[in-house]
DNA sequence: TTAATTACTTACTTTATGTAACTAAGTATA
DNA sequence: TATACTTAGTTACATAAAGTAAGTAATTAA
């Protein structure tokens, strides 16, 4: 794959929201935080790519990871400062999704 | 896949920009038409996806095909209003980026 | 006649995602 | 004591999406 002349930052932010669920992922955890079990059965991802895809999100400093150690353990997940900056990005696609989008187009995917 | 309870309309704009390269080729019709050729070289798209893409997003009413009947043929892409109406999406995906991208995160795609 | 140009398409390879079963740590139940 | 249950994953394998490179069709130029 070639390099583009694109600004890199953009690039970047773009290849976050590209990669499937990644959207939804953050969409739910605007609400507060959540479990893992809880995002899965939320959006309908499966546990393996929920799993990378929270890591991903954790690396990029988007999502934070925390441990409560119950029984069983606890483990919740919820954004950053960072990952809280998105939601003017999740709301201006949710405008244009309420003026342009049909209801039932989800079969297009 | 299960079926998930989020806004469908949502849903439906959030499988377009999650597809990888749509951004991108919004990104660069917003500063106008642009033919094939044109817009596989500047995002570094190939040909065979950028051709999905393209037919996609005309089917989606986002995109527009003219065809020129010039020697060669020109064949130009623009935005459609719908099209349009997604500036201000990747408007807020350039702000986030500016305020907290790190400029050398493309490796972490 | 051969080559060049544009806008693709086709065949094939590699990567990403989906599915389902499995693991680890701790606790509860029979 | 052995079995089962819970959460939060991981692993192995199958299918779907994307990348690569070569090919096609139409038209014109050399």
């Amino acid at each position: 794959m070639a390099d583009t002349t694109i600004c890199p930052k953009f690039e970047s932010a773009l290849n976050i929201l590209n990669k499937r669920w990644t959207g939804l992922i953050i969409f739910q955890l605007l609400e507060g935080a959540q479990r893992f079990s809880t995002i899965e059965s939320s959006i309908g991802i499966s546990g393996r790519v929920l799993s990378e895809r929270l890591k991903d999100l954790e690396k990029q400093g988007i999502v934070k990871r925390h441990v409560y150690n119950e029984t069983p353990v606890r483990i919740e997940y919820d954004l950053t400062e960072k990952g809280l900056a998105l939601k003017p990005v999740l709301e201006s696609i949710q405008r244009w999704a309420d003026n342009w989008q049909e209801a039932d187009n989800q079969s297009l995917v």
